[in-house]
DNA sequence: CGTCATTACGGAATGCGTAATGATA
DNA sequence: TATCATTACGCATTCCGTAATGACG
């Protein structure tokens, strides 16, 4: 069987049709030269050059291995290349899972980085749940989560991205809106709430029920989707607590109103890896996603809205 | 840089994920395989596989690698085989040039059996008078010419591919039609002549001229089509001597008549071809060609009118 | 202790470069 | 005689296979 290097030996005679000139631009000297040619037609068994101690000229069987050579050391010098880039985390693919909220705020930028500084690495997403996500992480199905606590540290590494506040979102109108100051968890006793749904928003659930005192508030309604929330609240049908940057989705004829309580109605967002990740491209991620959380307090500013590709599996 | 040997090497590890049963498939032992991927990784500079003296597992760039060096594998494999065929003349082209009048017995014949017997030789053909044939042959821009004396027999091998008889075409109904006995070229003394060129139709012109005694036969047209003569004569505009398979062309409202001087009358086709041609293609057409030639007895008789794509150039 | 990848080592083969040869204009 | 491909020859490198080592279940 022949050789790449027969190959390349065989392109540059064809080319220069001159094994001097062709052997110096292999960084050769034409003997070994002659070999390798010669070794290359007798393991093909076809003769591909025409030469006679004066001239060199091409088959027609050596212009068709011609082309098909010239193919092939391409396509041989570009495999390693693709290889190192892809090692390197420059290219390749990073599946993202994120929450329907932290698409509001977070997601964008991250996306608009990452497009930036691995412009060649694919980006797929898919909207889960925080458990779902945690359950593809495990998979292998997913290579980053933006996602909310709790999880399991000792199999994943996590980031946290960012830090918001609750604000109790009311209707336009609401008494609640004219106290020009923040509402303490206590003034909610006998307000009809828009709640969490205990099962696919635990989070969010969670921390509501924590932050009321017992028996405050009566539930009206129980959602999955803070739009959905909000726009019940705009309906007039209650009042619900939500992260500031829920503000950005625009929903009018409604009051954003902060809260007294400062801390415990803190909502955490944390970008989390399986620690047997095998992909390359996340080490490079995570340094992207460790740089976008440290300027946190522009988090609920931000109005970035890219074209982003969502691809559901 | 990397080897063939080194890409196959990967493939197979690759594929069976276990060191010994790739040695087995490449006929090698393990230590030399697990070398040659060693310095396969080295010299791209990746880990490819993931491997702890129990498992073997491709990494993700392995993957990239892996679907490259599989592709590089099978274009190495191929590119001699095709050289191979080239060189056997079983694929390629070949370029054919042909008279008007060839093309109505000879070249139909001869395009099935390439067909049938050299698949992938792509035939382009060309339309061209004898004198064009000869010098695009020496041109090297034609392999073989189906054509007509006189040519250089030093330039040029040829094969005889048949012979036939010259018939006398009349308008129906006329007196000479009426004989039911060959015309003798004497008859012809005062009939009205459709005559060939002397420029294109050389070959023609010059066997008419040499048939008919001194200063028979009054010219009244000079074409260089058959096709337009026998139209000519069946327009009464006068007689003419045509190949006998110009039969084929079914034009009506004329009759042929057979000559009674035979011999002289003879219209050769040849194969030609430049004995300097590289194109190893020619090789097995001309035997096709000299197969086609033995059996010259049904010349006029076949009425094969293949699909045939006509290249001019 | 069996399996499987790797390292150690000795011999064969391959490949390079320099020098010599041959053929052509 | 100059040029250019090829052959001859010596040396270094590469590569294989066998044997030994190491790690893991």
């Amino acid at each position: 069987m022949y050789t790449l290097d027969q190959a390349r030996a065989f392109v540059a005679v064809a080319e220069e049709l001159h094994f001097g000139r062709a052997a110096q631009r292999l960084a050769m000297t034409q003997p070994p030269l002659s070999r390798q040619i010669q070794k290359l037609e007798k393991s093909i068994g076809v003769q591909l050059l025409q030469r006679d101690n004066r001239t060199v000229e091409v088959t027609v069987a050596g212009q068709a291995f011609l082309a098909e050579a010239r193919k092939l050391v391409v396509a041989a010098d570009r495999a390693p290349a693709m290889a190192r880039r892809i090692a390197a985390g420059r290219a390749g693919v990073l599946r993202i899972g994120f929450t329907a909220t932290s698409g509001y705020g977070m997601l964008g930028r991250l996306l608009v980085e990452l497009d930036k500084d691995l412009p060649d690495v694919d980006v797929e997403l898919a909207e889960l749940v925080t458990v779902d996500q945690v359950q593809a992480l495990l998979d292998g199905e997913l290579d980053l989560g933006l996602a909310r606590p709790p999880f399991d540290t000792a199999h994943f590494g996590s980031t946290l991205i960012s830090t918001e506040e609750l604000r109790l979102v009311v209707p336009a109108g609401h008494p609640l809106a004219g106290l020009g100051r923040p509402v303490a968890p206590g003034e909610l006793a006998d307000v009809d709430l828009v709640m969490y749904s205990p099962a696919t928003s635990r989070y969010f659930h969670d921390l509501v029920v924590r932050l009321l005192p017992a028996g405050h508030g009566k539930v009206v309604h129980t959602v999955s989707q803070i739009a959905t929330m909000v726009s019940l609240v705009a309906a007039g049908r209650g009042v619900a607590l939500v992260p500031e940057s829920t503000q950005v989705l625009g929903i009018s004829g409604v009051a954003y109103l902060p809260l007294a309580d400062h801390g415990a109605g803190r909502v955490e967002l944390h970008a989390l890896w399986n620690r047997e990740s095998r992909n390359p491209a996340l080490t490079p991620a995570r340094a992207i996603v460790g740089k976008l959380a440290n300027n946190k307090g522009d988090t609920s500013t931000t109005s970035i809205h890219p074209k982003i590709t969502l691809d559901r599996h």
